[in-house]
DNA sequence: CCAAAAGTGTTGATATTACACCCATGT
DNA sequence: ACATGGGTGTAATATCAACACTTTTGG
């Protein structure tokens, strides 16, 4: 199969694809009914119907089309493969190596990740060929597919603290205990409640609403907002807006505020830096 | 110019291209010589010969070609371009809106970074039409290449202290003086040379080697290299290496050491905010 | 001995961790 | 009253920024 031959797709530019893992974090009714310690990640598949490959699951994808943006070509491969609508996606990698289609035509995938409500991924269609499967339980998978699931959920855990992030998977307003526990559940280890809740009130990341929360019978909690300043960032890794502080790290400074005029630059990284917590010892 | 109608082109995939943004740290002898207080960052650019954007400058790129890695394709279409032969790539974005080639055909370009020794950057080789411009004095530029390249830079800015970048810049082994005068250059401020040492000493990452540096009438300067262990990461950001310790945040840890089995993962992100300092105070 | 950079010590301020404890609520 | 999470306090420890200080060299 394949076209032409061998010289002909030597100089052929090759394929170039866009492709997405989703993710949406399980409820805790699913996950107590289940009987699962605690929350899993689900990701949505598609059987694959043609060579190469032909019958193992693979990431949702489609070509790019020409007068789209990435991100549109994502959605609307999305839509068309799987019926799901992220209302926020993020540019994860492009892989290209021709080596990863092992076979077939050399094929570029511009990769993109993005969360989904929970609601959204009880549809356990197998209409379309899609069916969920748990991050912890997938099945072998096409290409290099799981590469690219892993490194969408290590950008998942390192963003779990961002406001387009949190809002997909708790939504807003929220309770300092629902977002404990989203944290947790994604970045798969246990934080001190106390010290969260201190550390995300210190942040200046949230607002409070002024409402509460009640529910069952016990106290009722405080719910939050994002502060609108923190937004950005999350999207589009390139909007390195100017804003707060620097990353951090090394020896000391010197301070002598000596900014430079190109603008000091937030985002991805050192919001993260700053917010996410150092390792727990284990006494 | 451009080929077939509008209906025609709305269906045909864009083009695909590589594009790199190279820099190189001037070095200290320039800098003085030229009369600058720091050390700046060069880049060279490639004036183009066709429409769009005909005359201004742009980063070095070209096509994708099909049985190349991306790498491969950004190697050769540096080397045709520009002469440049970096030893390390990383992959930084891939912009695809339509907008962004503002009237050419739709243009896919799959961006990379990278630097290169100072020798190299002495070439200001006229020829091929090829210039090198300090990074805070650039001339006007093609497409959105002004932003490819502030993206770069926060790279770099962010990606100082791994071993790949150190070395494209000083070499190895190196002294813990000339690390700090080279992180300072990068990052743009100034930090305290006590603790610059001994947090990196601390840092687990570099290994005497027991040599010294001897250099005009002061003493010399231990010798380092980097620690074998701390390589990985800076090539490719998908190599979220399994490794030392989370990234760290939030409240407090708990502390029953019940590390994932999917395995944890340093990496650029956790290297960075293990790494960099935090903002001084200025007082 | 001097200049200059290498390298070490110290201190106050701040952040982090781990855990004890009180609070408000519905049943 | 009591179980349950919401919410606060706090002591021990670690980290950091800042800057003073000692050491080693060539001239």
């Amino acid at each position: 199969m394949g076209i032409g031959n061998v010289s002909e797709r030597r100089n052929a530019p090759p394929q170039v694809g866009v492709t997405s893992v989703i993710l949406a974090l399980e409820s805790e009714e699913r996950a107590t009914r289940d009987g699962v310690s605690r929350r899993r990640l689900w990701l949505p598949l598609v059987r694959r119907t043609r060579e190469p490959f032909k019958g193992l699951w693979a990431l949702p994808g489609g070509p790019l089309k020409a007068n789209r943006s990435l991100e549109e070509s994502a959605y609307e491969t999305l839509a068309s493969t799987t019926d799901l609508h992220p209302t926020y996606l993020e540019q994860l990698y492009t892989f290209g190596d021709p080596s990863r289609s092992s076979g077939g035509i050399p094929m570029v995938s511009i990769c993109y990740w993005a969360l989904v409500e929970q609601a959204e991924f009880d549809v356990r269609d197998s209409e379309h060929n899609v069916r969920w499967f748990a991050q912890n339980d997938l099945p072998q998978l096409a290409f290099d597919h799981a590469r690219i699931i892993d490194y969408a959920l290590w950008r998942l855990r390192h963003r779990i603290d961002t406001p387009n992030v949190v809002r997909q998977l708790i939504g807003e307003p929220f309770t300092l205990g629902q977002l404990h526990s989203v944290v947790e559940a994604v970045r798969g280890e246990q934080l001190d409640l106390a010290n969260f809740r201190r550390k995300m009130l210190a942040s200046q990341m949230l607002e409070d609403t002024g409402d509460v929360l009640r529910e069952g019978r016990r106290r009722p909690a405080a719910l939050y907002r994002f502060n609108s300043e923190f937004e950005s960032a999350a999207l589009d890794p390139t909007l390195f807006t100017a804003s707060a502080d620097e990353v951090g790290g090394f020896g000391g400074g010197y301070g002598r505020g000596d900014h430079e005029s190109d603008g000091g630059m937030s985002d991805e990284l050192s919001a993260l830096s700053a917010l996410m917590p150092n390792t727990p010892h284990t006494r």
